[in-house]
DNA sequence: ACAATTACCTATTGACATAGTAGGTAAAAG
DNA sequence: CTTTTACCTACTATGTCAATAGGTAATTGT
């Protein structure tokens, strides 16, 4: 499962992006219109600036811009940020992974495809293809 | 990331598979080949015989045996026994799950387009791919 | 200068899941 | 009636998740 820490960083950059006028986002207004506690974004935007999605500036004025254009930003990038690792398995997630049971494994080539078809699921996605979407494939999926 | 209860899972079913001669087969035996805590896989397997993927024996001559053909098992139905949903997100593991933003989320048609993604790929595997399998995908990926 | 606003920092917490271990009881066969 | 096996309940150590709490540093408007 995808937890928190990449879904929640997934809305603060479409936040972002959607209010973007050029200048600083303060994190209050994007915890508020995101109805997540503020406290917990801290966190998560930090790791966010590290890891080179956002700019921060302190002070007044200050808050969170992109440092990129969205369609410059994979969903993949994102994620795999905030989660460590998009890898279904610790062999695969680590290249360095050592396992003794490697060239009899039955199952590693099945994991192997799964892990590629989840990066390019992931790669080949850009923030701008989800700040364009509707609700549609969602919803629908269930009627 | 897919947990030992997964994982096992399907070592379990292989190693059965492969060694099925009509008998039922100790968990001594499958924990001993496979390198894994007898102790812990007891845990597991009891809840595969819940499940339906095996049948238990007690007694002398006793173990596990499968209750249908290799053919007839999809490795998703067995990842999903086990590791309780393959979803990616709570919103829909849970048919039920109530959520406040759904008709505003950005996201959620992106996740549902990944859950189906999911879902097809280990559905249509079955536990007799795996067993003719070799390694040669996992293994070239990194040559 | 100073008050307000904002990011940024360290520490702590409760709940839960993971990956087991320990020690027993019930069932079946030779 | 002993051996072999599954099956059962309980416990535990470790770690992650999802926060909360209470500060310090930086920047701007007045």
């Amino acid at each position: 499962m995808i937890s928190t820490r990449g879904r929640y960083a997934l809305r603060v950059m479409l936040d972002i992006a959607e209010h973007d006028d050029g200048n600083f986002i303060p994190l209050k207004d994007i915890a508020a219109r995101q109805d997540i506690s503020k406290k917990y974004l801290e966190i998560i935007v930090k790791d966010m600036v590290t890891g080179g999605l956002l700019n921060g500036a302190s002070g007044k004025g200050g808050g969170y811009k992109l440092t990129r254009t969205p369609d410059e930003y994979s969903i993949g990038e994102i994620l795999e940020l905030m989660e460590g690792t998009l890898s279904p398995v610790a062999c695969l997630a680590d290249k360095d992974y050592y396992c003794a049971r490697r060239d009899i494994c039955k199952t590693v080539a099945m994991w192997t495809e799964y892990d590629k078809m989840i990066h390019d699921f992931f790669y080949n996605r850009k923030l701008s293809d989800l700040l364009n979407a509707s609700t549609e494939g969602g919803l629908n999926w269930y009627i």
